[in-house]
DNA sequence: CAAATTTATTAACATAGGTGAATGAGGATA
DNA sequence: TATCCTCATTCACCTATGTTAATAAATTTG
């Protein structure tokens, strides 16, 4: 069932989805459940598709020159998730993407995202903010990744997102954050 | 003269642009020139509109806890600038955006952009384009600069942006790069 | 053109965060 | 219950980048 998808739609366009409008998702998505530890993309592979958590939770990252993984994206239950590169651009996919729990999802591919899209005004624009508040986001967490010292990052990043803190391994948020784990531990003591 | 933001638009879609089209456009959009240092958006301000850059160029930076500006997007001619936050989600903006030098821009507010966007699909086609290329490139950017060390981010930088390399002051590519001006010139000095 | 301002370079020193290694705490698996 | 793993913590040491300051070069302005 989408239900969680379609209370997301409703809340973030602030007006009731139609009946044809569920439809259109039915036909076009699909539900898919995954394993612990199992791929939703990978490096240099074609990124198929587009992913809306039910349950569960996933990360996404980028292998580094030195081979190791840095966190671009988590994401847990009302968030989606992809390969921006590789699935809106039919580009391979410049990051891997792994669930860290058994994870239940939506999944839409591109032709469909397309054909969503066009079948309802409101799926567009549904779209188009979260691409907007994406790029918003992005923007900000560029500007602090650049201008603020870990610390503060690591503090703005657990107010503001408790529930990541509660849920995500510290190793990944310390990689989100672009630390080591070793440093955010003496963060952390520093900070209690 | 929209021009060349016609053939950008064609480039984009690969596929022509209507009569219609660019009669919207010129209804919806129009020209303006800046001085060298005016502002096209402040923070804490609303930011009315999105600007295509048609001569000249301007940065966009965030100013941290400490007062120093730090450069989140560099723009010259054929690029949108806007701030993100303030623009797509009517909030203060979070950014300040400043010309460089004498610039000429086209202008489109938040209105008449979804206007345009109604007007006809191409244009939400370009539009939404524009986004999920500035999403897959903030991600790479964000990975790089989390990742990487500053000698790999600004040799990446000069080999993928030569133009911006000759174009724009090195502090703020230095800034940009999230480093200080005297270690780019020690990393500058080390490289050629 | 001269003065004033902005930008780039260099150097000596300081520090946030990285590195590598050791240790312990949970969970999972058998 | 014993054996793995994975994850978090701590410590000693190291290095990339920041800081401050001085100087030079380039650019703008009157």
């Amino acid at each position: 069932m989408q239900d969680l998808l379609i209370k997301h739609i409703e809340n973030t366009l602030g007006e009731p989805v139609s009946p044809e409008m569920i439809a259109s998702l039915s036909t076009l998505s699909f539900e898919k459940s995954f394993d612990k530890k199992e791929l939703l993309a990978e490096t240099g592979q074609p990124c198929n598709y587009q992913y809306f958590i039910l349950e569960g939770s996933c990360f996404s990252y980028y292998l580094n020159e030195k081979g190791y993984k840095n966190v671009i994206e988590m994401a847990i239950e009302n968030y989606w998730i992809t390969d921006a590169s590789g699935y809106f651009r039919d580009t391979p996919a410049v990051s891997t993407i792994e669930t860290l729990e058994p994870t239940r999802a939506l999944l839409i591919n591109k032709k469909n995202f397309d054909k969503l899209c066009c079948s309802h005004p409101l799926f567009d624009r549904y779209f188009r903010i979260l691409l907007q508040n994406g790029m918003a986001f992005l923007h900000t967490r560029i500007a602090k990744t650049i201008s603020e010292e870990a610390e503060a990052r690591y503090r703005e990043f657990s107010q503001t997102y408790p529930h990541f803190i509660q849920r995500i391994p510290q190793y990944l948020i310390a990689s989100f954050l672009g630390i080591k784990p070793q440093s955010l531990s003496r963060i952390r003591k520093k900070v209690q």
